[in-house]
DNA sequence: TTGAAAGCGCTACCAA
DNA sequence: TTGGTAGCGCTTTCAA
């Protein structure tokens, strides 16, 4: 809240300061500074002399206001400190600093209206260009971005309208999941998905309806949305689990959901085979081990920033969107738990009761 | 590498376009943008309504550099992917929203020139200000920002020379972890930090070497620095279970020594007890679990930006240290693991062989 | 209450 | 090879 005021900082020499001490125009110190050609070599050397003499370093500022450009690119994303976003965010850190740019980036934190808040503020900031993952359910293309004509990158979710795109292939991980549950002898598998606000969500929760018609596997089809909590997945669980058919196994929607399961196991000492969208460091080390439907945030954070400096350079095409392949990590298959198996193997008598 | 080239962007008005448009001058249109008083309700009702009809947006350029700054601060960390500082980075950001400002950030991956080389840009960016984890051991206070005048905070390690500084309780944390420890029956502990290099690496052996004396432990007392990998660690854990005095307890140095850890643990299946520095996640659910010495990166990133904005604001104070406390984070007790158990009382058939 | 002029530090354009 | 001038978009100063 409280507003920043100006603060005295220490004067530093300027262009004008080096040109006077080194009499010349300061046109010729900015072709020394910029390593421009067409400087005689002795007015170059005279030039550099003063400014390491006074200590000169351009201030960007200037440029920034005469190029109607800044060298930044802006990322938003909803949590810097979720390690899904927080990776993209060192890609694209990485990405723009290859090209001289840096990067400002800011949490929406879930919320359209500071989404459009932070855009409009990077905006007014000229950036030369965005990558941002949109809050809210499929908006659209933001009114301010458009009318400035600042290039934008969506990522892992669509919007409405004309704009370049990164997603990750939702369908499939959920599919190589499944098939994988089901070739270890798994029939009854239940999904627990986020919040259907986020495109994410509904896309998991879809391929998850589709992929379960088409393995035929029995009905009645088992799919609890969020938003989660520990608690709320344990009476989900608790449900799909008591009664006949049990479930043997879970499909979790995303991390979050992947970390609150393995807590309602833990509390309901009920380890089923569980395979969660999106890879964690631990996976392999949790009890159960997590088999994970592994979608690269790093190759995304870098496919999004390199289209956008496609963009930057003047590509004129239509807008592309581009599926990011998920690779499924099996694992705790060489370890299987007891219980686990004793649980799987109690209901289908007939599979090897293999953990996935 | 490839340099990017100027792009056209669709021309948006400007204040010169809305006060033509409205008959009046650029002041009065920047009182009306700015919320300044003086303005009559009728000519500020026609300005605004020419804004709207034109779709004006301020530029901030022109006004970073009419006034000398640019409501920026520089946030330069190791790792961004690192979630130690991806939650840094994302209380640092939230601060800075708060006040108005937004974040560039940026990795020095380490190294000490990236580091210089950062930290250059952001000056010449004209920053605000900046919160630096500084890289290599024991810098001074970087040159160039101290001959630009902006204000720096320095986290989570010291450097020479005069400056604001936010550092964790490294001593106090290795203290109540082995306090714990020995509170629990354990005797033999070992220490696994990480490379010499890092300041509180250096820190943290030491502590662990001044609280092994304080506490009458029994030689020999086992330390090894990194770097670590899985392998190296456990080698070293090999080393200190074999032969005749074996350790029954481990402490790591940071989140990815703990993780390197577990990791030769499972390989080696010998679930010695663990205490951690750093919290994570998911440090109740591996196997074994980890008790943690927990330093907040977000209170430390808050706290550092916190000081920043004092700094901002015109505090000339001189430059002040603050040493964050950490907290034990007990995980396990609950469940004591057979093995564990089984290898502390081998050892020390008195104690509880109480897991921490 | 309003406006004209100057200028923040730099680069583009054109002339010398 | 070098320099003068204009101007990027805004805010400050001072005058009207």
């Amino acid at each position: 809240m409280t507003p920043v005021s100006p603060r005295a900082t220490a004067t530093r020499p300027t262009m004008a300061d080096v040109a006077a001490e080194a009499n010349v125009s300061v046109k010729t110190v900015s072709r020394v500074v910029n390593h421009e050609p067409g400087v005689r070599p002795d007015t170059a050397a005279r030039v550099i002399a003063v400014i390491e003499r006074l200590g000169f370093r351009r201030v960007d500022t200037g440029r920034h206001l005469r190029l109607g450009r800044t060298y930044t690119i802006g990322l938003v994303v909803e949590d810097l400190a979720n390690p899904f976003y927080s990776q993209i965010g060192a890609a694209v850190e990485r990405e723009a600093r290859i090209r001289q740019h840096q990067l400002i980036t800011a949490s929406a934190e879930g919320s359209p209206s500071r989404e459009r808040a932070v855009l409009a503020e990077l905006v007014a900031r000229r950036v030369d260009g965005l990558v941002v993952v949109p809050a809210g359910a499929t908006p659209s293309v933001d009114a301010d971005v458009l009318a400035s004509g600042t290039p934008i990158v969506y990522l892992d979710r669509p919007v409405r309208g004309q704009a370049d795109t990164i997603l990750s292939d939702n369908h499939g991980g959920i599919r190589s999941a499944m098939e994988h549950l089901v070739a270890h002898g798994h029939r009854r598998v239940g999904f627990l998905g986020d919040d259907p606000e986020f495109w994410t969500a509904r896309q998991r929760r879809e391929a998850f309806a589709g992929v379960h018609g088409d393995l035929h596997l029995p009905d009645p089809m088992r799919i609890s949305m969020g938003p989660h909590t520990v608690a709320t997945v344990s009476d989900v669980i608790t449900g799909w689990t008591s009664g006949k058919d049990p479930v043997t196994a879970v499909i979790t929607g995303n991390n979050r959901i992947t970390v609150h399961t393995l807590r309602a196991m833990r509390r309901l000492d009920l380890p089923l085979a569980l395979v969660g969208y999106d890879d964690f460091e631990l996976a392999d080390l949790v009890d159960p081990p997590v088999t994970v439907i592994h979608q690269d945030p790093t190759a995304m954070g870098q496919k999004a920033a390199q289209q956008l400096f496609v963009r930057l350079l003047g590509e004129e095409a239509p807008a592309t969107t581009v599926v990011m392949p998920t690779r499924l990590i099996v694992r705790g298959s060489g370890r299987p738990h007891p219980a686990a198996a004793a649980a799987v193997s109690a209901v289908r008598p007939e599979s090897g009761g293999q953990r996935v």
